[in-house]
DNA sequence: AACATTTTTGCAACATAGTTTCAAATACAA
DNA sequence: TTGTATTTGAAACTATGTTGCAAAAATGTT
C-alpha cells in the first residue's frame, strides 16, 4: 500500500518528469491510474473521480499519452483505454513489448508486463515499427 | 483477374453457404470485400458502392460477421474495420490465427494469412480462449 | 404465378464518443 | 507580484453505434 502522501508526491514526480503542470484534473486523474493497476476507458475514469468536464478529461488523456506517462491498451474490444506506461516511455517515443488481457467476465483489461512476446517473422518487404500481441479470455480472477 | 459474372456467382454461393439471404445490399456489400483485397471500415465500403443507408450497412456487416463471413481486423487504429473470414468460419465460429498489418502510410490495413504467430506463454490462472497479433509499420507498396 | 411468412431495409430518434473554437481560469517563472 | 503561456470548461458540431417500427423484399408453398 501507499499513504496518501506518498501517493501524491509520486504523482508530481510523474507529472514534472513529462513535462506536464500540476493541475487538479491532471493529478487526479493521474491518480487513478496509481490506484487501480488496469488499463482504464475515458468512462472509467470518470466514475472515479469527482466531476470533471469530459472535455478536457479528453485532452488530458491525451497529453498524458503524449508526453510518455501513458500508453493506449489494445485490447480487441471497441473501447478505448489507457495504461500506465511502466518505464522509460518519453514524448512521441512509446516503447513497449508486452501483452494485454482483456476479462470478457469482468471486462477488465490488464498489462502483462511479464509477458514478453516472441519476434515473429515479417513479411518480406514490410517495415514493421509497433507489434501488439492482445490476449481475451477469463482471468484469474474470475475463473 | 475475375469477370463480372465469377464475381456475381462467387458472392451467390458464398451467402448461400453462410445462409444468408441474397439480398441487393449483401451482394453489392461483399462484392466490394472480394474485389478490394483488405480489411474495410464501414466508411471505405461507403465509398466503394452506390448509396446504401448507414443503418442497413451496419446491420449487414453485424450479420456477416454472425454468420461467420467477415471478421474483425483489429489493427490498434481506432477504425473498427473487417476482413473476409479466409475459410471455415461458421456462425458463432470463427477460426483465425493470422496476424493484421496496418500500413501508417497508406493507412491500409491487410490480413496476413501466412503469417502465423506462436504460441506464447500464458500467465497462470489465466485462461486464454482469443489471442490476436497487430503490426504496425509501412507495407510493401507503401516503402 | 400468386400467396403467406419471415427477413431485411430505410427512416426517425436517440445515445455516446471525438473534435474545434474561444474566453476565462490557472500555473509558472521572472 | 505580475506577465505570459497553458489549461480548462462551455458551446457547437461531427461521427458512430443502437433500437423500434412500418414498408419492402426474399423465400418457400400452393
Ligand atoms: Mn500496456
Ligand atoms: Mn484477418
Ligand atoms: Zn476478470
Ligand atoms: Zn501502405
Amino acid at each position: 500500500m501507499r499513504t496518501d502522501i506518498e501517493l501524491e508526491t509520486e504523482v508530481m514526480t510523474l507529472l514534472k518528469k513529462h513535462d506536464l503542470r500540476l493541475t487538479q484534473v491532471r493529478k487526479e486523474v493521474l491518480s487513478v491510474f496509481l490506484i487501480k493497476e488496469q488499463a482504464l476507458s475515458q468512462s472509467d475514469i470518470e466514475e472515479n473521480v469527482g466531476q470533471i468536464d469530459r472535455i478536457t478529461l479528453y485532452r488530458t488523456l491525451r497529453s498524458f499519452e503524449d508526453n510518455g506517462l501513458i500508453h493506449r491498451a489494445i485490447d480487441g474490444t471497441d473501447k478505448l483505454r489507457f495504461a500506465l506506461c511502466v518505464d522509460l516511455c518519453e514524448k512521441e517515443n512509446h516503447k513497449h513489448n508486452h501483452a494485454h488481457f482483456h476479462c470478457e467476465k469482468c471486462t477488465k483489461t490488464i498489462c502483462l508486463n511479464g509477458v514478453e512476446f516472441p519476434k515473429i517473422i515479417h513479411p518480406a518487404g514490410f517495415k514493421v515499427k509497433e507489434t501488439y500481441y492482445v490476449m481475451q479470455g477469463v482471468c484469474s480472477k474470475c475463473q
